[in-house]
DNA sequence: AATGAATGAGCATTCATTCAT
DNA sequence: AATGAATGAATGCTCATTCAT
């Protein structure tokens, strides 16, 4: 990387980092590329250099941050704890994410008309999966998770949790307010609630 | 109720019934208030008459919205069917709705600077939670929700289930595309997946 | 007319001035609609209440432009004079306006993807075409123009004349810089040059 | 020339031609530097390096054109043929730049806060007014043109009727739609339109 | 000599809101 | 009470031009 490239990729990353905190606490409509132009110490003419639109300014540093993320997790997932420990860590994080993030970070592809993002969309796709594969094989090795379980319905039950998890999260503690416990038995032995007994 | 009034009531009936066609649809940025005045056949003074801001409009629209649904809801719940049925039903149609609905529609108060809707909150979590209550204490009563299981919790838990349905509620077919009884397993006994004895 | 109509009317007339001051003088990309805007004394967002786009205010003034033109030439072959003087007279007047445009000004369809303006085309044409018809049949009437010329190659000889004229026009005298017999002869005659018998 | 120069010069026969594409085909304010500097395979700056602004650029594009279309016309005033052949061959190919080029391009002076550009009109001026009094000489000579008719009038009648030509050069057939012959006429013997006797 | 990168100034357009009628 | 008309402020985006390398 030669003295060009690297200024560059210093700028983009000031870029990433700005449009991140803008974007996710005051929602994409809310800011203008303006705003993070001079928050990111650039010409808003750079940003538009570098990623053509304000849409693609938005998918590129959701790409970026997902990779960011995933990275983390799968740390978590190859320590050596238990499964139940690394899946309330990761639930945890993922909602002190949700929370930073506004809802509509999320669900960007779901407000506009479709096919805007669809390429968010297939790109992060087969990256989560890729990771939840693994996580549920665990899961299922160490006895969590039913085997019968299919990825497809446990990928949606773990995002349905990290969802309402981040939704709960209070705004004011940053802390989950209700037991931490209690959620994790929800969502291994869900409303009717046998006891675990392999554990 | 005289003339006036009464005109007064079939218009803001209007008012509300595009603005939220529009809001769901497009979410809240991309609906102009001219838009709204327009396809509702009054002047945009008449809504800021009426409503004082665009805000205003959204939050009483979405208050009116919600106790109309929760009336549909409290039906059902009077109904004669079991438990398991009722929650079904109920879970569906909040399921349409929520595709229908642009996620963006439904988590208004995380993208704005918090309080802004504040109000929008305070009004609905109060009827919200009653109709949950009476929901909760049915489900214990048939022993569909373990005895031990407070309300928050089971809230929450439900809700959860709700908006991850209606995100995975598939957009072509308009029904989800999975089995709804899978679902409702993982709703009742969790990951680990015991079955129900006395069902 | 009522108030409301009136005021509108004179606007758009002060903006229809404007606007026709501009573009005539420096061409259509180099004004901005907030520089017509400033020099009429309305917001720009009033010019896009009226006109909807900086194209559809451009068409909408050659329009009404052309129209009052074609008024003032209509009067002037009306009026008692031989048809000789009348063709200069309107050809005077009309190498005037192509002084005063910016030739771009003429030629907007050409430049554009066509396409935008078919529409001035259109309704021109046909107002135009009126015109010249009236025109003709008077010149063949009166001897100038031989009786087998057909009106397609009259109006397109005739308007050669008028460009040409306009673009010799000097644009420091603002008089033709030549004589304008000559011109008139070569218009009946041609280059090789017989004398008109009848005359 | 030495390698450097002949780099150089290829550079700038590249830039020309992409130049003279580019703005011909879409007018001078719809092209960018950075377009002709992408399409000719150089980077922007070096378009400064050579021209210093994009007037420059464009105006000694256009005079490199008009040396080269000269070129062309004084080829075909040396061949063989009869004057009013060679006036119609030269006609047709002056029609088809001027249906390629967009008007503006021609125009270019007019639009422009004049002298912007006068330098073109200098340049051009001279070469264009030698070829001119070589055509006209030559048609006097054969006894097309009156012998009394000044080279002035002459040049600008027939600059007249290739801009006409041009503008109604039909742009889908890319043929002139009407008779040429019947322009041919016109051009020697004008409206009233007596036949030339010496043909 | 050539360029990759950066930018300041500007432009068409939108929209929540106001106010005279 | 209702509205037609008007607008100030902002927004996404472009482009001729410069400059360190």
């Amino acid at each position: 990387m030669n003295g060009y490239e690297r200024r560059k990729h210093k700028k983009m990353e000031q870029i990433y980092a700005v449009a991140f905190q803008l974007f996710s606490r005051h929602g994409y409509q809310k800011v203008s590329v303006n705003e993070i132009a001079q928050q990111a110490g650039v010409s808003p003419a750079t940003i538009y250099n570098y990623f053509g639109t304000k849409d693609q300014l938005y998918m590129d540093m959701i790409m970026d941050w997902t990779d960011k993320q995933l990275a983390v997790y799968e740390r978590i997932l190859d320590s050596g704890r238990s499964f139940a420990e690394k899946t309330q860590e990761i639930m945890l994080l993922e909602a002190k994410n949700l929370t930073f993030l506004s809802e509509e970070f999320r669900n960007f592809q779901t407000s506009e008309e479709r096919g805007i993002s669809q390429t968010i969309q297939q790109y992060s796709e087969e990256k989560v999966k890729d990771f939840f594969m693994k996580f549920v094989a665990l899961g299922k090795q160490e006895g969590y998770i039913h085997k019968d379980q299919t990825e497809e319905v446990t990928m949606l039950y773990f995002s349905m949790f990290m969802h309402e998890l981040g939704r709960r999260w209070d705004s004011g503690n940053r802390e989950y307010n209700g037991s931490m416990e209690t959620l994790m038995e929800l969502f291994f032995y869900g409303l009717a609630g046998q006891k675990h007994e392999g554990s």
